[in-house]
DNA sequence: TGGCGGATCGCAATCGATTGCGCATATCGT
DNA sequence: ACGATATGCGCAATCGATTGCGATCCGCCA
């Protein structure tokens, strides 16, 4: 009898890796039929049966160490309780907290996030998104909502449920969850004017993407609201949200011979790269241009210099995206909503009052240099 | 005939998402029963079926704008086209660079990877694999194995293929992509060493870790090789690989009294976290304090100071990790290989030669005071 | 000409769960 | 006590693809 040695897996929890039970096992076990013990472990339809029965389903079901295999319900059922998460690319640093947010509200819930890096390349987008949608996503978070978005809007018009996070589509019905980007604008511009700078230039990101004009709006907006001159030579746009790219809007407004002693940059990447460009024109941040950025990305504070950035709640704005997401999953076609969360100014050592002088030689110069300190 | 309107979606590409055509569809169009339509889509069956009906099938098949069903698919194969990514967290930016590569070279054979973070919590990682295997994913990827890992030892006596990234278990039969810690040390050591440093503490991380233990043991051995003296009180072990942790191993070697002119940290945010400290100290670095990192993560070389730090190829590692799995996946049970990439060693802002003095005023002093100058 | 082997292809089972339909049995009203 | 309603549960189809097995047809050799 004891003589069959047992193999080296004997210390298994339960059935020793030879097969996974499947709902017949149980309903054998229970001594009913594989539909009743389908009804019996579905919350959903435990009702249609008798509670005895659903006791005794339920303990066979964990004697045995059932879990319904996800595939096969899948195939049946055309969902997935998993969404599908699209992001830029993972290694920008706002992103990872944003994917957080997501997948913390989604797991409380017994759904998961599929991530996928599309690198702004639309074809892997609209690859990946196939895939997903093949593979019975029940719907998607974009983190790389471009303004004009055929694929959003397709997906948008086809009733799949999605949510935008951080950007938004020119389409405005659908949801989306957002920085309140107009008053973080104004909250760096009054930062930079109570410090004494008037002059002040924008680094703006891609005009295709919400942000990107929204800022440069708020920014607009902000100077007047200050009483501030609106030079248009002092905004650039720069052609990616990087840190290259930040640095050749720099060298632009220099080489345009922008007169400025601050520029606020579109995002923290292109500040980044105005960190580079001033560093090479052997300007110092903040004691001869003054720096601010914008989302205030991990580890910026640490950077040299600290550096001054708008801070928008990451974590939070994935895991309202997830409710949003997860509201239509449960009603579907409410009132699409959106929500737009407020920001705060994050004061650090890259803004400073400007110099009494011009950063450098520059013409046409209106210098009235009153000077306030900074706290 | 004209006057139905067709409706928002007349320009889709193919079927105006009435229903995605089956293999029963494609069957029926090209004349042949659904099996034989399986076998001439099937690159690997293909051979089975006349030139002719392939071609014919195929030609439907493009037509109908025909895909497989992958959950149809994976139900019956328990199969899947891709394979669990479990890392700790994602908002460390050490493991996106290495998420991208596995992707890319997953991306590339068709497969893809599913993420999921882990927090380090045994528990949501079981469950997590778990889930995983439910979803036939073929093999997985690990970057959280610990030295004592039931989980993954587990799941190597079964033979599920698997890899381990940026660290290994004590089992040393499982196959894993690593960096040569030991040189990476000896090199951090030898600069430390070159710019005249004597006494050298090493902030070593938690040491269920491979990478802690090994980092560790390479320290004492690199001050061994460069006849340094190998006070014990020099060395603390932090208990996370964190910034708060490393803050607090700081201040417990200041406590203990322990005398040293740079510290060489198990990973930058260890490194981060000691910045912390000496500045809370009035401290600075690297004037009074040289500080080395290990990993070189995203973006050290901007902080402030910017990090000396020993490189680990993070994408290659990622991207090594998936080919070695893909290997296994291939050739079951072949040798279990593993890799060890090189290190380089990049040095910035946070090491000099050692003041002539003290850093502080610390007992037991051996001041010997010999100073080279760094080029 | 009979038979044998290989090339093609169809049949039907299968993966594991869900669900519309209908048949019993229990319950209720009058 | 009898028909009407409810309740509980089983039957079988279904989701869409894969695959072992067997049938058919052909060419070819003896």
């Amino acid at each position: 009898m004891t003589s069959r040695p047992d193999g080296p897996d004997a210390a298994q929890p339960y059935n020793p890796e030879v097969r996974r039970p499947t709902l017949r096992d149980v309903a054998d076990g229970a001594g009913v039929h594989p539909a009743t013990a389908s009804r019996a472990l579905n919350p959903s339809t435990r009702h249609l049966v008798s509670r005895g029965t659903v006791e005794r389903v339920d303990r066979v079901a964990t004697t045995l160490g059932y879990r319904v295999n996800p595939v096969a319900r899948s195939l049946k059922t055309a969902r997935s309780s998993s969404v599908g998460l699209i992001v830029p690319d993972l290694t920008n640093p706002l992103f990872p907290p944003i994917v957080r947010g997501v997948e913390d509200v989604l797991g409380a819930v017994g759904y998961s996030a599929w991530i996928v890096n599309t690198d702004n390349d639309p074809a892997r987008e609209a690859a990946a998104v196939e895939a997903m949608r093949e593979r019975n996503v029940e719907g998607f978070v974009f983190a790389t909502a471009r303004l004009e978005h055929p694929l959003v809007e397709q997906l948008a018009a086809a009733d799949v449920p999605l949510v935008l996070v951080n950007r938004r589509v020119a389409r405005a019905d659908i949801p989306s969850v957002t920085s309140d980007d107009a008053s973080g604008m104004l909250m760096a511009v009054r930062h930079l004017a109570g410090l004494g700078h008037e002059r002040i230039a924008h680094l703006a990101g891609p005009q295709d993407l919400s942000t990107g004009v929204a800022r440069l709006r708020a920014f607009r907006q902000a100077l007047e609201d200050h009483g501030l001159p609106g030079a248009p030579e002092r905004i650039v746009t720069c052609t990616a949200w990087n840190q290259a790219a930040g640095a050749e809007g720099t060298d632009r407004l220099f080489d345009s011979g922008a007169d400025f002693t601050a520029v606020l940059a579109g995002n923290d990447l292109l500040a980044l790269g105005c960190y580079d460009a001033l560093a090479r024109r052997g300007l110092r941040c903040p004691e001869d241009v003054s720096v601010v950025g914008f989302n205030d990305m991990p580890f910026i504070d640490r950077f040299s210099p600290p550096m001054t950035s708008v801070r928008i709640a990451h974590y939070e704005i994935g895991a309202e995206a997830a409710r949003l997401l997860l509201e239509e999953l449960r009603e579907p076609g409410r009132h699409p909503r959106s929500i737009v969360l407020p920001l705060k100014l994050c004061v650090r050592g890259s803004t400073a009052p400007p110099a009494s002088g011009q950063p450098q030689a520059q013409s046409q110069s209106r210098a009235r240099g009153r000077s306030r300190s900074a706290s």
